[in-house]
DNA sequence: GCCAGCATGTAAGGAGTTACATGATTAT
DNA sequence: ATAATCATGTAACTCCTTACATGCTGGC
């Protein structure tokens, strides 16, 4: 009978991660928001579709969150850049400040597909596992990019940080999968 | 013109994930597979909703890759396990040997908060950090509980490796954690 | 001339969620 | 009594994806 709803809704996280990142001041078009997710959201996030992107933009805008800004350009098609307006910044202080910080969810291929291993080869499983180790060195080195790519800047202080927690936990995985590939070598899993 | 659809087509992995969890060789209800994924997969994938199980079966049962048995029980509520055929261990086998292994993927409240943290206070900044980091201890410890309550049975020598594989990540995760606390403290970001 | 990048969108569908409903049994 | 666990399911919805479509500009 009439739940309380003690916690006050929030958007979807995506619509958040684009307040976000109008939050530091440029106006983004849907297609730069799309490359700027890419480029840094990515690492510990995920990217969104760029469907999704403009679809996000719509809602926002309705909101009031977002403000459309018509700009020409002579080399390019014209854009539209969206601008933070004051509502979206508090809304995106309310879910900074009040929504619940869940334990991160790692989607990790290689691990789901070795932990059903013993229905493959051992040949298989290694090649799972170094296939893995080369997606996440290259990773680290775009993280690498990103973080060189950064100036010194004030404003980018916390994006830093954040590249640098991404590196810890890809360093870690990379420890890991070494570990399982020793084990592996060390005691043969027989196939089933 | 006709796509060459080079890659063969494969069912969601959640699916896979049902047909893996049945590899083992028992027979598992619904209800099961759902604490089974709790309990394990969670922390290297993710745990799919009751309702999503439920569906995913109904369709393995469909395309024959599970056979369903009816279970009278005189304690409990009756169940129906489901069992792995021998074309749904095909499938699950063709599935690890030929899907494409895509680097793993992070979805990280804390990381992405503390990404646009220039809008919140320091001591909202810090708070994030702890209780993020806090949820990671709470992981690890029921990772630790999970390693030790598997037996040294040849066959779970596979799942031991990939729970320390997950200790090791969240582990950098922690490390990381802690770097950001430090650079937080050190060089205070100021509010905007 | 054609492809790549810029820029925006629609259409269709799938995966996954929450909420609800039912009913049995066991423990408090 | 009633709450908790076991066990299964439906209904409604949302997020998100893929695929397609358009058109412009710049470089090879």
């Amino acid at each position: 009978m009439g739940d309380v709803n003690e916690t006050t809704e929030f958007l979807p996280t995506t619509a958040y991660a684009v307040l976000g990142l109008l939050s530091f001041g440029e106006g983004l078009s849907g297609y730069e928001l799309r490359q700027r997710a890419l480029g840094s959201l990515r690492f510990f996030y995920w990217s969104p579709a760029q469907s999704q992107i403009y679809r996000e933009l719509r809602r926002l805008e309705a909101q009031g969150f977002v403000a459309p800004q018509r700009v020409e350009q002579q080399d390019r098609p014209d854009k539209t850049v969206y601008r933070l307006t004051a509502s979206g910044r508090s809304e995106l202080v309310r879910w900074i400040e009040s929504s619940p910080i869940d334990p991160p969810v790692i989607k990790h291929p290689a691990a789901l597909r070795l932990f059903f291993g013993h229905v493959v080869s051992g040949e298989r499983r290694h090649e799972i596992l170094s296939n893995h180790m080369d997606n996440v060195e290259d990773v680290l080195g775009e993280l690498e990019a990103l973080t060189v790519g950064l100036d010194d800047d004030e404003r980018v202080q916390l994006a830093r940080a954040v590249s640098g927690w991404a590196v810890s936990i890809y360093r870690g995985d990379l420890r890991g999968a070494g570990a399982v590939a020793s084990a592996l070598d060390a005691d043969p899993v027989s196939m089933r």
